[in-house]
DNA sequence: CTTGGTTTGTGAAACCTTTCACAAGGGTAG
DNA sequence: CTACCCTTGTGAAAGGTTTCACAAACCAAG
């Protein structure tokens, strides 16, 4: 088994969890990898296959149980814990992250919030207190943010990019449309909606390219 | 040339078109395949092949015009006018895309926004007046939105994203953390913010296990 | 015109991911 | 215990994507 899990495979043992907890709240006490792969869109020979890398979970001619599987794909994931968040620029999607429950309801918790702008130092939004970029490092020290947040205009996300892997988080996701490139071996995850809706745009004209050209 | 082109491909086209209209505001004439892998981290080889799947942009021994790129991929790319954009939901991330300017910089526009809450409608957020949900599929047909995005909570996403179907939009971008099925050839992309953070949740976890395991 | 330096476009090879298909194992009913 | 039905776990095959490597083409200099 184990060898190096590729990013889509990780990415479907989160949505099966997902799937799972709806499953255990439901008081259901044994899937089948068919029923697991429904709705991410899997076949239930790749949830097997996802599966398998980790170990052998499964009953045969049973399924796999609701709970124990939950609790073994939250030990590969990470998510037995949770875990805390560094924030970096509280400008509208900033806000919108701290006022967003879903976060915290899944473990992840904001522990620091931090801007440039003199106007919003000092001041608190949900709960809590905006602070000065220069206490970047020691409250990142002193609160154990192990994820950092980058959520600043673009020209200066990579800059804050490496203040916060020299502040001593081990992952960070971004928000600014740019390619961070990942050192120290710290992992960066960019969450880009403008590329999102260009991939969208490609498929429509796209398909109106396939139209047009028939006639 | 042009058979079926894979996401990442599309991705990569994207981020080329970015740094080629950086380098074209900079007065660049001629870029070379090289420069351009550069920022999307791919490598040479690979940003010929994405283009060769569309064409023969480049000159030997010289690279490839820049202007002319920049006008090929937003062919490509259907860069070369603007999109609709109808917003559903104006909580905390619709209200981050409604003031977002990036969004409008780049050619996607939102032009309609709807929200169940009696309280939100009739006002307006960023220059757009909210409106009810019951006048989704008329004002989505007399803007001519071509792009849904959902913006609501979990339960009701998959709802609101076949009445975004059924009132004509061409594509849907969802924030929601659930993969919606795509129907009707109408193209989805869901952006999944806890998705991303259990994916880095997993890199993290999995360092501790390496390191941990050689002791 | 010829030579040399450069860069594209592209088959072929290498690599990675997904799907197939089936033996092995487990549960249940009689 | 036997017979039958299910579902897992997994090698092997298929399918896709990335990298390699090189001929073809272009430019500039002499």
């Amino acid at each position: 088994m184990s060898g190096r899990i590729s990013d889509s495979t990780v990415r479907r043992l989160s949505l099966y969890l997902r799937m799972l907890r709806d499953l255990e709240r439901a008081g259901l006490e044994f899937v089948s990898s068919s029923q697991l792969a429904e709705p991410s869109g899997a076949t239930s020979a790749q949830v097997r296959k996802d599966l398998s890398h980790f170990g052998s979970f499964g009953k045969r001619g049973r399924g796999y149980s609701v709970e124990g599987l939950v609790r073994a794909l939250e030990k590969i994931l990470g998510l037995s814990r949770s875990w805390r968040l560094a924030l970096v620029g509280v400008g509208k999607i900033g806000s919108a992250l701290l006022g967003y429950g879903g976060l915290a309801a899944r473990g992840f918790d904001v522990v620091a919030a931090f801007d440039v702008d003199e106007a919003k130092i000092g001041t608190r939004a949900h709960g809590l207190r905006i602070r000065p970029m220069t206490d970047l490092r020691p409250v990142i020290a002193e609160r154990g943010a192990e994820i950092g947040v980058v959520a600043t205009p673009t020209e200066v996300a990579a800059e804050i990019a490496a203040e916060l892997e020299h502040a001593g988080v081990g992952a960070i996701l971004n928000f600014a449309p740019i390619e961070l490139s990942e050192v120290n071996g710290v992992p960066i995850r960019t969450v880009d909606i403008v590329l999102e809706l260009e991939g969208l745009s490609y498929l429509m004209s796209e398909e109106g390219r396939r139209a047009g050209s028939g006639a």
